[in-house]
RNA sequence: GCCGCGGUAGUAUAGUCCGGUCCAGUAUGCGGGCCUCUCGAGCCCGUGACCCGGGUUCAAAUCCCGGCCGCGGCACCA
């Protein structure tokens, strides 16, 4: 079978996986969002583009899109890219995100980018200073003391003509970073001082930190609840699903939706979610790479909690979302553990990969039998029409595992029964009758003038176990990426072909 | 410290709103068996949980109060 052909047959088995498992997926249903109508459903995934998405990013990404789907809306994709200063966006990052949801299979209806719609900000901020709703405030420290102490700011009642004049002046670059600010009117004794008039927009010197996708175009810059309020109105989204951590925005971004008269999304938060041993935060993963650089491999090192890290490492698309999907909604904070991870993908994995032999402690041994013997082994054990034929012959060498050797007597899968005797592998007998008679442990094995060394990696928190190991030359066969079982070994994915280097994905 | 929110087996989740059908379902893990020329997959059996203490009630995982534990927030970050 050519390589062309074994790839359809492998996709056309995997759309049947597809499918055995959508209609699994359907009877664990999502429950129904509030307030929500068929059709008219508008979702959001709205990431600061200042990192790779890791899989706790994937949840609100996955959710938004099953849910638009479910109700036969539309998911939005929105980069929330408006501090060029502290949280600087980075210019692969866009593509990276984008490349990462595709791979999920989250496909955005529609995609926007606040850095480009800043005058939109911009007039929205000026028709709440037309309202009295928001104000101009010079005060810096002062007020933020001043706030604190439920104390209102000094330009707090300017009126709006002032207040209009001033922002102006901050748009018009008068201004210094830090010199001005544009608050929103909310209550200054609020029980939570965050919320007492927040601010809206601030200065942020672009010359200095220059933004990725607008440079120093701008010198006003609104902050994430201004552009968050302001956006989900616009595009009209009518359910928004974030992280927890978001609880308290949602009540400051309640105060530009009195102002403006506008309806509030619906909300649902829930609770973080974390990957049992793996790294997911931006700024550790950040701090470890440049702290050893040449000992990552990447954002998309397999030893991290990255979309693309998991992708790398072997995981599917399809076994994140159905664990997003079986953690759903719950406020509550959600451990992932590996082991369920890797169960799901194995399950997955397990019909489409094919079967090589591959061994991880390799000694050479040689074989002692009165004629050659073919051994003609399945590709996998479901689709036996699926096969390579090894032929083995009086004299040739042959790789076991170390421990596989001290068994002594044992049967080379398909190929015939050994005793290791005075160094050499002594032909028994060749049905697999015999074996199981004797209750032989059927063993893999690796013709040695049909190999190829390979190093197998294992991720074991930051750290690698590394195989050096034997394989079957027919790995040539496979390409990067491609995903095979090494028998009594475990599930791989090919991450370089010359020289062969692999992932172990797990067990 | 202050504000808010949670706590079902090792892990994840169903049930909690509208108390009885829950001596708590499912998946994974673990133990055993079957099957299989893999230590994978599949099939079967088993194991294992309502944070603690009070209260309300004929009846509480579900309602109320207190405690303990955990998480989130308290930025000119998103």
């Amino acid at each position: 079978m050519s390589l062309e052909e074994q790839k359809k047959e492998i996709e056309s088995l995997g759309l049947k996986i597809e499918e055995k498992k959508k209609a699994k997926s359907e009877e664990k249903l999502l429950p129904p969002l509030p307030n929500a109508e068929i059709g008219k459903v508008v979702t959001r995934f709205a990431p600061n583009p200042d990192f790779v998405i890791h899989i706790g990013n994937a949840r609100p990404a996955i959710l938004s899109y099953e849910y638009a789907k479910m109700y036969n809306g539309k998911m939005i994709l929105r980069f929330e890219d408006t501090d060029p200063r502290t949280k600087t966006p980075i210019k692969e990052a866009y593509d990276l995100i984008r490349e990462d949801l595709k791979w999920l299979g989250v496909k955005p209806d529609e995609e926007y980018i606040q850095s480009l719609r800043l005058n939109i900000f911009y007039e929205i901020a000026k028709e709440m200073i037309k309202k009295g709703c928001a104000y101009v405030d010079k005060s810096g420290d002062e007020s933020k003391k001043l706030l604190s102490n439920g104390m209102a700011p000094p330009n707090r009642n300017s009126s709006p003509e002032e207040n209009m004049e001033e922002f102006e002046k901050m748009l018009g670059n008068y201004y210094k970073e830090g010199e001005a600010v544009l608050r929103i009117k909310t209550d200054v004794n609020h029980p939570n001082p965050s919320i007492r008039d927040w601010i809206a927009f601030r200065l942020i010197d672009t010359s200095a930190h220059p933004h990725p996708i607008v440079g120093d175009k701008y010198v006003l810059w609104p902050t994430y609840n201004f552009a968050v309020s302001v956006d989900d109105h616009l595009l009209g989204i009518t359910h928004v699903l974030r992280g927890k951590e978001h609880e308290l925005n949602t009540m400051k971004q309640e105060y530009i939706y009195k102002c403006m008269n506008w309806n509030m999304p619906n909300y649902i938060h829930f609770g973080r979610l974390k990957l049992e041993g793996f790294i997911m935060s931006k700024s550790y993963i950040r701090k470890i790479m440049s702290e050893n650089p040449g000992n990552f491999l990447g954002y998309d090192d397999p030893r991290f909690g990255t979309i693309s890290g998991l992708r790398r490492r072997g995981i599917l698309p399809e076994s994140i979302k159905e664990v997003i999907l079986e953690v759903g909604i719950k406020i509550g904070d959600a451990k992932l553990s590996w082991t369920n991870l890797a169960s799901v993908n194995r399950k997955k994995l397990d019909p489409i990969a094919d079967r090589l032999m591959f061994v991880s402690k390799p000694v050479k041994v040689t074989v002692e039998q009165p004629s050659c013997i073919e051994a003609k082994i399945p590709l996998h054990p479901d689709k036996p029409e699926r096969y390579r034929i090894i032929k083995v012959c009086n004299g040739d060498e042959i790789f076991i595992d170390e421990n596989d050797l001290k068994l002594k007597k044992f049967r080379l899968m398909e190929l015939a029964n050994y005793e290791y005797k005075d160094g050499m592998l002594k032909f028994v007998s060749k049905g697999v009758q015999d074996a199981r008679k004797e209750k032989l442990q059927i063993i893999h094995w690796v013709l040695a003038k049909d190999s190829k060394q390979m190093l197998i990696r294992e991720p074991e928190g930051l750290q690698f176990k590394d195989y050096n190991g034997i394989v079957e030359n027919y790995i040539t066969n496979y390409n990067k990426n491609a995903r095979l079982q090494f028998l009594r070994f475990g599930f791989i994915i090919i991450d370089n072909v010359n020289p062969l280097i692999g992932f172990l994905t797990h067990r």
